[in-house]
DNA sequence: TTTTTAACTTACATTTCGTAACTTAGTTTA
DNA sequence: TAAACTAAGTTACGAAATGTAAGTTAAAAA
């Protein structure tokens, strides 16, 4: 009667994936290693969510977070492989919308 | 000092995809047209939310609602042109979960 | 006449989110 | 010597989104 045939694997990349923001958090780095205020200024994401997708990503070991010992110090955010390999993923919305999304109201 | 160059259609595209359930949604509508009680079963969502998000996609484009005159009615969902135009993202998430994501705890 | 069915709605509790102010530690500046 | 500044958070709190479960509607089968 109720069958789930959606596969773990695809459903855990959705999940991460939909949980907000964090597209675009991915989206922005692969511009290339950015520090917290950097992305928080061109993501216009508050703090508080910031840290926590921040960490998720991390934990999910799709971002890496260093720190340098500067003065103030400076915590820089990167994409590991794993996240890069997400570059296909935005290419293909970045397509879609140029294709089919028009804004107007 | 900010500047936000993101692109607002890719900005939108973005929100609709992470809108949480949307593109759990549309993978699900892939498989061909439902009626509204399978994609319940088949997904595990709320009846609440669920009619949010079909009235959501429905608005933009994404998908069809047909009413069936039997009896009960039944009513039926489905991908327009611009939804199935979604397949190569759904692809490439299905092809990175499978590279790169695990299931363990 | 009661029950059943599909597709919703509604009320309400829980969770998540956004906003704004605060913290920490070292460093210039007055 | 004290006040101010900086980066990267953290905290408190109200607002919004979400899940749960029960209720609704209309027609038809039992």
């Amino acid at each position: 009667m109720d069958q789930k045939k959606i596969c773990p694997r695809f459903e855990k990349a959705l999940k991460i994936l939909n949980h907000s923001w964090n597209t675009l958090l991915i989206y922005q780095l692969l511009e290339g290693p950015q520090r917290y205020s950097t992305i928080k200024n061109q993501v216009g994401i508050s703090s508080r969510v910031l840290t926590e997708r921040l960490k998720e990503l991390e934990i999910e070991n799709i971002v890496e977070r260093t720190v340098i010992p500067s003065t103030p110090v400076v915590i820089e955010y990167k994409l590991t492989e794993k996240g890069h390999a997400l570059a296909p993923v935005l290419k293909a919305i970045e397509q879609w919308s140029s294709m089919w999304v028009n804004i107007e109201e």
